[in-house]
RNA sequence: GGACAGGUGGCCGAGUGGUUAAAGGCAGCAGACUGUAAAUCUGCCCGUGCAAGCGUACGCUGGUUCGAAUCCAGCCCUGUCCA
């Protein structure tokens, strides 16, 4: 078990969360005897955080679980310049306008697993545009970029990497870690804030925000970072076929959301309910033990718990009995993706792609010739059947033996 | 500013005038086998069309040619070295 005193690392390190730390004595006395406000930043790049945020998501709950600050922000500043760490290429710039709109929609997410508010342990969120949208070029420079020498700065990986491999770093890329350093002390400062967590990618950047901190305020700060998460057989965690596994509803209905968690490999169950589930320890142990199809139990657990955190309870159970239904009884799931057709019905192929099950038509003419489609059970080849259901009759499309959908007139 | 090298499909990477919708690999999808898992084998993998076909595509713009990703010119971008 655990060696440490305080309450949230003895969970976080029970529970896998941990990959590094700066000070790991310092922080557990730390944590042991007072409120801790913690932050780690988020980009506003898009308009939902996806899966690949969800460890550092899951850690402000834990700090907050275990009667600590969350502090949540936000990088509506550090996105307008990019942040250049595990990219080849320079982001593309986003309006002011289109950041504002992201992160209002990434907060609905963070509201369902933080609990907000004015207390000593309630969660805050803020943008670091805030802060670094005030500071002048000259003011900067003083302040902070006397503090950094290029000679370090060329030895971070996010820069090291990019000239290795021949890759161009923009001069406003190069400041970005300049401007993340400065966001830790900044909250050191303003707010208080002793310790900033994140993916172990960011390693660099908080440590040169603790030395910021230290430099200019004297102030003893604290980094912890997550293991890199991948999936068994070693891909990068969230990335499907379709694209990311959003985390907000509008990006990825509630039932495709709980089918990635339904089929993770086998390896990750265990290491995913820790990570990802507030369920007890003792339980995940006997979940995890489940042997050969037995698995298959403890991925639904995992499945119906993340869907319920993320988004809600309703979306779980509709999710599950979808689910159910799709795969062991009639096959019709209300949570599916439907079409209702017109009253001439829609020839097979363009039917496919209008619901989603394809990209394009002609992907959907491959699909049918390899006989990878099904309408009712009944497979069909040529791609100009026509679909038109009775009068109230409901078919059930499927594409393959895991994607389904629903045509009804 | 100069010299040299380079810019190919989601990614990597062949291809130096026609047989090139463009080798090969990765990623992805489907089929078989399974447990809605993994591994393995097989097929598919720009769009449009029932199809014949058509339209797009090798940084951009023009040109040479019956024919260009491939040759020429200008431009844009990147890297390395020099100033």
């Amino acid at each position: 078990m655990s060696t440490f005193n305080s309450a949230l690392l003895r969970l976080l390190d029970d529970r896998g969360y941990i990959h590094q730390m700066t000070d790991a004595a310092g922080l557990d006395t730390l944590t042991a005897q007072q409120i801790v406000p913690g932050y780690i930043g988020f980009d506003a790049t898009a308009p939902s955080l996806h899966i690949g945020s969800l460890v550092q998501i899951m850690m402000l709950r834990r700090l907050q679980q275990t009667g600590h600050k969350p502090v949540v922000v936000m990088g509506g500043g550090t996105t307008r310049i990019g942040d250049p760490t595990g990219r080849d290429e320079s982001r593309k710039m986003l309006t002011d306008a289109t950041i504002e709109i992201n992160i209002a929609s990434i907060r609905s997410v963070f509201d369902r697993l933080l609990t907000f508010g004015d207390g000593p342990t309630d969660a805050v969120m803020v943008n670091n545009h805030d802060w670094l949208g005030q500071l002048g070029y000259i003011e900067l420079l003083q302040q902070v970029g006397t503090h950094f020498t290029i000679n370090r700065m060329l030895s971070f990986d996010s820069v090291r990497l990019r000239l290795e491999r021949e890759q161009p770093m923009t001069f406003l890329e190069f400041n970005y870690m300049i401007l993340q350093g400065y966001d830790f002390r900044h909250l050191s400062h303003t707010i208080g804030v002793r310790l900033q967590m994140g993916g172990s990618d960011q390693w660099g950047n908080i440590v040169n925000g603790m030395e910021l901190g230290r430099r200019m305020d004297g102030a003893d700060l604290f980094g912890l970072t997550t293991p890199l998460l991948t999936t068994a057989d070693g891909a990068k965690m969230g990335k499907t076929a379709a694209g990311a596994v959003w985390l907000n509803e509008d990006q990825l209905p509630a039932y495709d959301f709980w089918q990635y968690w339904r089929n993770v490999d086998d390896r990750d169950v265990g290491r995913f309910l820790r990570l990802f589930t507030d369920l007890p320890v003792d339980e995940i142990v006997r979940l995890e033990a489940l042997q050969g199809a037995e698995i298959n139990l403890a991925k639904a657990v995992l499945a119906n718990e993340v869907t319920r955190l993320v988004r809600g309870d309703n979306a779980a159970i509709r999710a599950e009995a979808t689910a159910r239904e799709t795969f062991a009884g009639s096959g019709a799931g209300e949570d599916l993706p439907s079409l209702v057709t017109g009253p001439d019905g829609i020839r097979i192929a363009a039917l496919l792609t209008e619901i989603g099950l394809t990209a394009s038509n002609g992907e959907a003419k491959r699909k049918l010739a390899e006989g990878a489609v099904k309408l009712d059970g009944e497979t069909i080849t040529d791609p100009a059947f026509l679909v038109l259901p009775a009068e109230g009759q409901i078919l059930r499309l499927s594409l393959g033996k895991k994607r389904h959908a629903l045509v009804q007139r």
